[in-house]
DNA sequence: TATTGTTATACTCTATAACTATA
DNA sequence: TATAGTTATAGAGTATAACAATA
């Protein structure tokens, strides 16, 4: 008989397999996730300076640097000129690295339909429901806790 | 109006939070999340050799040296002879490792009980029945992807 | 003065390969 | 011969601090 897990303890098992799961689809591109963060959110938002990919990531500017300075050496992306800020660098996405994230996208709906499938299709709208609550409650314990400190 | 997000988005973003309030909750006690998980094993399992340890995180034995170096300087661990096996280091919790080590068993359930409770009871089963087919569906997704490769 | 990004430096986690001690 | 752990070496991700170029 299985022990009764509670809703967290899924949630961990379930962080824990998606991350090993990314970080195996990545093995083909020879991306880590932190680089493929970086593709991934200027696929979603367009060119980015560094400072904003720094705010965006939470991580720092030196840390971008980095990250860039290894996806311009892999060829998927520039860095371009800002067209009036010649402090700003726009890091912009090469055709190859548009092809990483176009395929990530494809991944991440692949999955995301799979997944769903496999609930039970009454159980669904209460599974969205409860994550829902599980997650705004999640966010604002985390939220609190960085707030107190 | 929320975009509907599927329980696959909100995994990812489940995901995102745990690993930041685990990030957080370990900087008090100035470990990382690596050491974190070390301690942790040895917690549920009693003392391990470091072969066993590299086993059950999935490291190297390299790595596990790094670890075991790190955790025994900072005195939350210490390396026993084994009985028989003169080549085997047994990591063994001492006092303030174990109480690292309670802490964060109380803090685990503490969490547990506050995400369950955020749950309208009605929705409790069929949240629980939907994350194990989720949980269910993905393992058997990573497991698949990593036979063939 | 303030902002952007880089150089300098350092620490942790991770890996492979070669080696020592022991079984 | 095989196993447990360490030394040697390397690379990625992360951080702080000081600095140059530009606004």
């Amino acid at each position: 008989m299985d022990v009764a897990l509670t809703p967290f303890d899924q949630l961990l098992r379930a962080a824990a397999l998606l991350e090993r799961d990314m970080v195996r689809s990545l093995e083909a591109s020879g991306l880590s996730s932190a680089r493929m963060h970086v593709l991934w959110a200027i696929g979603q938002l367009g060119p980015q300076s560094q400072q904003q990919l720094a705010t965006i990531l939470e991580v720092t500017p030196r840390n971008i640097t980095g990250l860039i300075d290894g996806l311009a050496e892999s060829g998927h992306v520039s860095r371009e000129a800002h067209p009036t800020d010649r402090r700003v660098v726009l890091v912009t996405l090469t055709a190859s690295g548009q092809v990483l994230v176009d395929a990530a996208v494809r991944d991440h709906a692949a999955i995301s339909a799979e997944l769903t499938a496999a609930v039970p299709a009454a159980d669904r709208a209460a599974l969205t429901r409860g994550l829902a609550a599980v997650v705004d409650r999640l966010e604002a314990l985390v939220l609190a806790e960085e707030r107190g400190r």
